[in-house]
DNA sequence: TTATTATATGAGTATAATTGAATATAATAA
DNA sequence: TTATTATATTCAATTATACTCATATAATAA
């Protein structure tokens, strides 16, 4: 955990988008890419990079993999996080994507309703 | 003053370097470039950076353009700001810096001495 | 005025970061 | 076992960033 490392990390449109759903529940890959609308590969090295730099950790749970906010950065890097935690609900694609994350929620899709028909789901979150 | 741009701005080593100097006092470039021993260019590029960002202002006396960081951004992003302070004066080259810095300060060398000769002000610094 | 000088900027180059497409890996399901 | 699938990774292309050298700009000094 570096501290250039970890302001690279957080300097990311991509990044950032990330970490706002990460700071509101732990996700797997397939639920951050449909939410945020990125592909696959692309979310997968960004989370990645945060993880390199010491900021989110990942868990597996069946052929899902599971990401959070890592508990040590929230500890030792408390302020930043206080304060990414507050300026990033102001960012204006974080409350799009908090509301997009929020239908996701309240709907009843799973990870499994994303494998047999992400353009569903993707659709239900559009409209 | 824009998250994404802030952390952008913060996120790099020579910058990172910068914020160290001015968070102890303003400076002006010279003096930035010489404790620091980067080009003149290099250091004019990453204030212009900074100041973009919103994180450190200047004016001018004389001839000098002094920066310093900028009250809004302490007070904007104050979190952020106490973060930095205290996490930037455990990282390694900030350390040498600010011994760098302190030495310049407790010598009676100014900008003119710089002007007549950098050399002399750099070997002093060095040894 | 001209000379000097502190800083900023332009052009070119080198390096690093981001991306999509395709493929590899590791796990589950049949 | 083989087929499927979630995620990670590689490759190649693009884009962004950082750096150096040279020059422009704006101010002071003579």
């Amino acid at each position: 955990m570096n501290l250039i490392e970890v302001f690279k990390a957080i300097g990311d449109e991509n990044r950032i988008r990330i970490l706002n759903l990460l700071i509101k529940e732990e996700l797997c890959v397939c639920e951050i890419e449909t939410v945020l609308d990125i592909t696959q590969s692309n979310a997968s090295r960004h989370l990645n990079k945060l993880k390199s730099a010491g900021i989110i950790i990942s868990y597996k749970k069946a052929q899902w993999v599971y990401y959070q906010i890592d508990a040590n950065f929230k500890d030792r890097y408390n302020l930043l996080y206080q304060f990414l935690e507050s300026e990033i609900s102001k960012n204006p694609q974080c409350i799009k994507d908090t509301e997009r994350l929020c239908k996701y929620k309240n709907s009843s899709f799973t990870c499994e309703q994303l494998r047999e028909d992400k353009s569903q789901v993707l659709e239900y979150l559009k409209g």
